[in-house]
DNA sequence: CAGAAAAATTGCGTGCACGCAAGTTTGCGT
DNA sequence: ACGCAAACTTGCGTGCACGCAATTTTTCTG
């Protein structure tokens, strides 16, 4: 059941990899870091470097984003009594306004260049596959391919706001946007309320 | 009100390359293309086509999904009196079950290799922006962002259709799944119908 | 514990994507 | 019609992503 060495190993070399590149960035610049350096500093080839991440912008952002995938599918798992649609919003803004233990100057990086934000929006994507899976098992296991949509669906929305939301950080406060990162969250996940509502009488 | 030289000089140099990007691919196979063939096809140089595609497999996949985007929300707006989530459904499908003027061997082709498979399930993205607008006219102005939601989970729906129907086209009948891609289509959009419902009871 | 099978790492080679700055074309105001 | 400003094109240079095949490491089986 435990993951296995060869398991472990891989997701060593990987924290190691996303880690090194988000200190390397920080402190010369994301423009001054060599994949060579990223690779050297996680103890593995340049080419394997590239066996885990197919850019030098996805390696920084996963750093920032890694574990937010497993804990929002935590999170909508932890409160098995609450209304569905009300459980994926509680835990989708939990984990997303919880500064965490990162570095306050990685986001500001991340989102004034734009290959960076680029990177940063597109890793909203990769809380679809874990969230699919709590999600199909509070549907019933017969209704994968709705648990999918719906989580789709809602990676989409965060991105939404996400994107609404960095615009005025790294854009300097030129548009003034109506509300905060967690008010954007709760008004696009609103939009999906009925459709979870609708799943979960399905087979509730 | 008509786009103006310029506009019209710039999709003609975009639709020249998508469509050399594909003869090419077809006639040499897609790993016998050098995006100097595709820029010379076109009359502009490398540079240039670099400007238009990020990427060789963007260009070619773009031939097939060109106009699909702008088809979409045109089916879509023209159905004013439908109820807007059946209109969605009937308008997606459509477009996707229409092989259109196409060379059959293109999605062949597309599907069976990996990286231009990627693109091609990427490229239905495309179709949130153009969906958004519509969406947004008919669910009035002041709820731009619910309509951008809403288009933005009709392409993950789609996305994910899309992707469990051409696994069997390409990977050999292995897998067997259910349904072809309109039995898939509506069923992953029928996921989102009653979010549909209740944007357009808000603001009918 | 041995040895084979499966999986991951690595080096090499090739074409490519993209920032930058200079040159060229288009469009607009007067 | 003129000329200027904005937009598009192009060439150059640099680092990079990824297929491939050989090698090393982990796991599995008897």
């Amino acid at each position: 059941m435990t993951p296995g060495l060869r398991e472990r190993k891989k997701q060593a070399t990987r924290a190691a990899l996303r880690e090194a590149a988000l200190r390397l960035a920080l402190e010369r610049g994301p423009d001054q870091v060599r994949v060579e350096d990223i690779a050297a500093a996680a103890g593995v080839a340049p080419r394997t470097y590239n066996n885990y991440f197919a850019s030098r912008e996805q390696a920084i952002v996963s750093a920032v984003t890694a574990d937010r995938e497993r804990r929002v599918a935590e999170a909508v798992a932890a409160r098995p009594q609450m209304r569905l649609a009300d459980a994926v919003v509680e835990a989708v803004v939990e984990q997303y306004t919880d500064p965490g233990e990162q570095d306050p100057r990685a986001l500001l990086m991340i989102t004034s260049r734009p290959a960076l934000r680029a990177a940063y929006l597109e890793a909203t994507a990769d809380i679809a596959a874990p969230l699919a899976d709590v999600l199909a098992r509070r549907l019933g296991e017969t209704h994968g391919e709705s648990a999918r949509v719906l989580a789709a669906s809602v990676a989409a929305a965060v991105r939404i706001a996400v994107e609404g939301w960095i615009r005025p950080l790294g854009g300097g406060g030129l548009v003034v946007p109506t509300g905060s990162l967690r008010e954007r969250l709760r008004a696009a996940l609103a939009v999906l309320a009925p459709a979870f509502d609708a799943a979960e009488r399905r087979e509730g």
